[in-house]
DNA sequence: CCGCATCCTGACGCCGTCTTGACGCGAACG
DNA sequence: CGTTCGCGTCAAGACGGCGTCAGGATGCGG
């Protein structure tokens, strides 16, 4: 899945620097995302709400610093400000304006691998949604990867609770076979739809009241499951 | 006592040094505490709990990476090192031990103050975990780095005492074999997942009654390992 | 140089998990 | 009405993870 890996966004207008920006953070499982200009950095970071922000002061179209309040107006996002003045102003005015952290050029790729770590680790979770979800009397708690039925422990091994995992995380949707098996045994293995069969059998009996008619864990004949609350 | 505003604790030995950081720090509003050894400052660290740490990496009775390990075992107060090495390397050390700054000297008086005004601004909820954590018979002291049980205190090695500190400090989640090889053994051990076993082998033997039939450092199969109380 | 503590490494048996196959059932279809 | 296909069910064997132990390498202090 590539969406848990952090999404930076870099801001930069010299076509060498962001190139080489680009390798880095990507060789570090970071996905990128590139802007040469301040309007279309904005416009990026509006849109795909990054989980960092690499901005080059020395933009063509704006002043830096106004890149750095615009942003600030709205949101919490780290940002990481490089530039190629080093003047100590330069940095405070940057700082106190709402930047997380000052690179001055020419900096390694070590340093700023670790700076955006840094940046990344202390930001605060907005935890859209809850992770612990709950279905008739069954209780998934995602981030302690725990499962309980009428308070009472469930143990499900791990292909079992992969597979409960994917469906809690689209409640009332459909998943097909394909996205299943995906998301639990790879996408090698799009074709072993007997997999699933096995795995959401033992499933429902872990959890179902009767498993031979499940209330929550329901087939859609040809296409996939969808978990009904 | 002036309470509402902030705290700065200032560890270094230098006394010129720490006289020119008290004085900065206060005339912009901080209240500061100092001490010129790695030991003095961490027991003010217990005790105060101050917002931030300026710390001098080149402190004459221990390591300053030590001490920033020790500090993030049990707190997430922001760390700012000061430094008079600046290559890459130690940057990279100290930000990933944990530090949330690093400069190198020297520095204005300006930025030192801006960039703790960053450490301050993003700082989350004070999540800090009591430095002693107990479980059964079994008490774990962060901060003096000893463990015992039933009050007799238990001898382990570096690697199990940091197997330990790493579970504790997450107690009832979920550690992933990565996540413990990681932090125990570095990044370029992610596939001797043998360690592991070898290590929680010992730790159940010097920790749980019945190691056979561990009650508190429960295996989650093909996933990890669980800190239960 | 020696001894000790710690760490790494390999071997082995056990047990849970995964895979695979077989079979019954019902619905859809010709 | 018979066939076919998808699905549920069960069981058995393969597989790999896990715990366990011990020998050897390594490093450190005396």
């Amino acid at each position: 899945m590539s969406a848990d890996e952090p999404l930076v966004l870099v801001i930069d207008d010299e076509p060498q620097l962001l190139r080489f920006l680009n390798a880095a953070l990507k060789s570090h499982g970071y996905r990128v995302l590139t802007a040469d200009t301040a309007a279309e950095g904005e416009r990026l970071a509006v849109s795909h709400r990054p989980d960092a922000i690499l901005l080059d002061l020395g933009l063509p179209d704006r002043d830096g610093l106004e890149v750095v309040a615009n942003l600030r107006a709205w949101c919490e996002i780290p940002i990481l400000v490089i530039s190629a003045r080093g003047k100590e102003d330069d940095k405070v005015e940057a700082l106190e304006a709402g930047a997380n952290d000052y690179l001055t050029k020419p900096f390694g790729t070590r340093e700023l691998i670790a700076r955006i770590g840094v940046a990344l680790r202390n930001r605060v979770q907005p935890l859209t949604i809850s992770p612990i979800i709950e279905f008739g009397a069954i209780r998934v708690d995602l981030e302690g990867r725990t499962v309980t039925r009428h308070g009472e422990k469930i143990h499900l091994t791990p292909n079992e609770y992969k597979l409960l995992a994917a469906m809690v995380r689209h409640p009332g949707k459909i998943l097909t076979h394909n996205q299943l098996l995906k998301e639990v045994w790879g996408a090698a293995n799009l074709q072993q739809t007997h997999y699933l069969r096995v795995y959401m059998n033992t499933l429902r009996h872990k959890l179902e009241e009767d498993p031979a008619q499940p209330r929550h864990f329901q087939t859609e004949l040809g296409v996939g499951y969808r978990l009904v609350e």
